[in-house]
DNA sequence: ATTGAAAATATAGGCGA
DNA sequence: TCGCCTATATTTTCAAT
């Protein structure tokens, strides 16, 4: 496999850990303004910014949206337990999380739950038709609790380097 | 208050939620290939993007990175009940968890539990320590549970806008 | 591997329709 | 509101150290 396979770990010196700190905060920030922070060139940011994504330590740049802005002030958990973990019935299910935009992000955990879920919905009872399509519909799904955020406390993903 | 007040819903027509799909993916895609996209010149799309960010539509613009290629590769859930509700034990235990770096999000939420926390780290050693300094330390902790997450399925923050 | 300058892109703002 | 045009800023490349 090549040297960058899709798990390995990429060595970070202090500077690209201050880089990728400023970027996760706000990937807008300007080459010469992050030039200046980490005392370096311009170019020279730019490399290392280039690597960062090369190599996948950089997944992604993207645009955060605030969902009570454009109508989906609901967020809530599914904590969702199956009734077999047989690999196909696993596949399906997995598939269908995958595939509802609803579906922010999605968890294959380990404890009383197999699959934690977080969902983005416009009301309720958008809830209700997603949970009779993910789960009801699906035979193997043994159970599954849900969790009703009131406050989004701190909402990221942002990795701390330090 | 003023005319966007911090929960008020915007309203989007379908262009803007195009552009908007298309910065949730990348924000580094340039005007005008947006603009190609959405049959528009590229200073509309580009006074349409700074209306998103003035009115909070666009909360922030990141760059997201791979936890595994950092040397965090554990992601894992917390379950928090917690013994009394009074305000001033619930701002302790809430401030404690937004100053945790560890901490990517933190939600409060119905339920069975009050506080559910997603956590990225480095090893389990590592998540020993924070549970000590999080849970064991605040007496208005009645429990936890740990959900370890063995696949991260499906991970982001996008809103599917239609 | 860094610098500094030049070339190519991209963004921001003014103006008339 | 848009599209066009122009000015500014930023990113990218390249020669030289």
């Amino acid at each position: 496999m090549s040297e960058n396979s899709r798990t390995d770990e990429i060595s970070l010196d202090r500077t690209d850990k201050a880089i990728l700190n400023l970027l996760q905060r706000d990937n807008k920030t300007s080459q010469r303004k992050i030039a200046e922070q980490v005392n370096l060139s311009a170019p020279a940011v730019q490399r290392r910014i280039k690597r960062l994504e090369e190599t996948g330590v950089i997944q992604a740049n993207v645009a955060i949206v605030d969902p009570a802005k454009v109508g989906q002030p609901i967020t809530l958990f599914a904590q969702v337990a199956m009734e077999s973990e047989r690999t196909d019935l696993y596949e399906t299910a997995r598939r269908s999380f995958v595939a509802a935009p609803e579906v922010q992000q999605c968890y294959y955990v380990t404890g009383e739950a197999d699959f934690m879920l977080v969902i983005s919905v416009r009301s309720m009872s958008d809830y209700e038709a997603l949970t009779r399509r993910l789960f009801f519909q699906n035979n193997n799904v043994k159970h599954f609790r849900t969790f009703v955020a009131m406050d989004r406390v701190k909402v990221g993903l942002s990795i701390p380097l330090g």
